[in-house]
DNA sequence: ATACTTAATGACCCATGGGTCAACAAGAGG
DNA sequence: CCTCTTGTTGACCCATGGGTCATTAAGTAT
């Protein structure tokens, strides 16, 4: 009458062991996260792990993915749908976005795409058109409504919409190597929007 | 009367491992490169090399410590035997620091800090106290100088001189991650600098 | 020359951790 | 119940790489 030892569940398995290895992969990188940890985290034993991720460094990309994916069109999808001006726009949604980020599982995946990316080239790939490109696409879309418009001005930036992507990268930095060291990202990134929008308008 | 199979140079053994380390870390990162690989590009035996440290994260914090020190007064001491006015040193002197930045090796010391600073808090405590605090105070300076003979007004910038930094942060990590897709680091940061001193100006 | 010091070598040790696999047992079907 | 499938285990293998040390030989003092 002893109770089952484990229950068979191979639906939730893989996802479960996703969520683990995120895990263990925020606390301590990916190098140093033993493929054993991951699975005693996820309640499981090794050689399950490997049945369903054949290497470590295909459990790592798995992670990457399934952090990114529901995210992808979040951004995109909110400024397709948004009936407010350019700057209305920025000031709202795209602001409460930004602060959102260094806080966020994306914290993670940027300082794991900075520690491993000469490693996974293919990884870079997938980032680069399902985030990175995509981001960037949308803020110069962004940025020409508002020009079409009348709000702002041409100016470089149009062509660098990496500076609005500039605080944000410097608040996850930041967090990264300097935890205790407290900065106010919030406002950091709401100044610099402020510069932007000054700079750009019309 | 076979050469000497190898010559004793006590004094410069040291440096040249540290030389050979920050190269090998520069390619492949602290935790992929081999001991060995680092004695090897040094044309030293691996013994050698515990000889003069005693161990691989001993020769880690030497390799940042050898690269931080001689560029830690380079920016402050700059700014303090400038002549010119606020902006005009920003445009200059400091425009060409913050532009050679993301090719230089500091670039990967940033690299290195953003893998490793979590295995290393006593180095991210060195950084910090040489590097990071010293160029944020220095920035705030020049920022009070500025408000004082009348060229900028007060504003959050004051209290938040990492704006300044933020798009050299977002180049280093731009060439990290995306290494091939290029990006006009030397616009971006002089565009940045355009953004500032037209918010903060009086 | 000779003895001595120590810079330098390279073969070796062994803990670590990614990856494998034969055996086990949970659950489904008859 | 009994059987068969397969999700799951855990002991095992072994390449890797950080670290050691007995030995060698370059330079130096006498």
């Amino acid at each position: 009458m002893s109770p089952p030892r484990y229950q068979r569940r191979k639906q939730d398995r893989p996802q479960e062991i996703t969520e683990a290895a995120f895990a263990a992969f925020a606390e301590k990188g990916y190098t140093a996260t033993k493929v054993e940890e991951v699975a005693r985290r996820a309640g499981v034993s090794k050689g399950l792990l490997y049945l369903y991720f054949k290497t470590k460094e295909e459990l790592f990309k798995a992670v990457i993915r399934s952090v990114v994916a529901p995210r992808i069109d979040e951004l995109t999808r909110a400024l397709d749908s948004s009936e407010l001006s350019a700057e209305a726009f920025i000031r709202g949604p795209l602001l409460a976005f930004m602060q959102r980020l260094p806080g966020s599982p994306a914290s993670v995946v940027i300082r794991l795409m900075i520690s491993e990316a000469p490693k996974h080239p293919d990884l870079v790939d997938y980032y680069w058109e399902n985030v990175a490109s995509r981001g960037l696409a949308a803020l110069r879309q962004l940025l020409e409504r508002g020009v079409a418009n009348g709000e702002f001005r041409e100016s470089a930036v149009n062509e660098l919409p990496q500076l609005f992507v500039a605080p944000v990268m410097m608040s996850i930095v930041w967090g990264i190597v300097f935890a205790e060291r407290s900065l106010d990202t919030d406002k950091l990134i709401e100044t610099h929007l402020d510069m932007i929008l000054a700079y750009i308008r019309a």
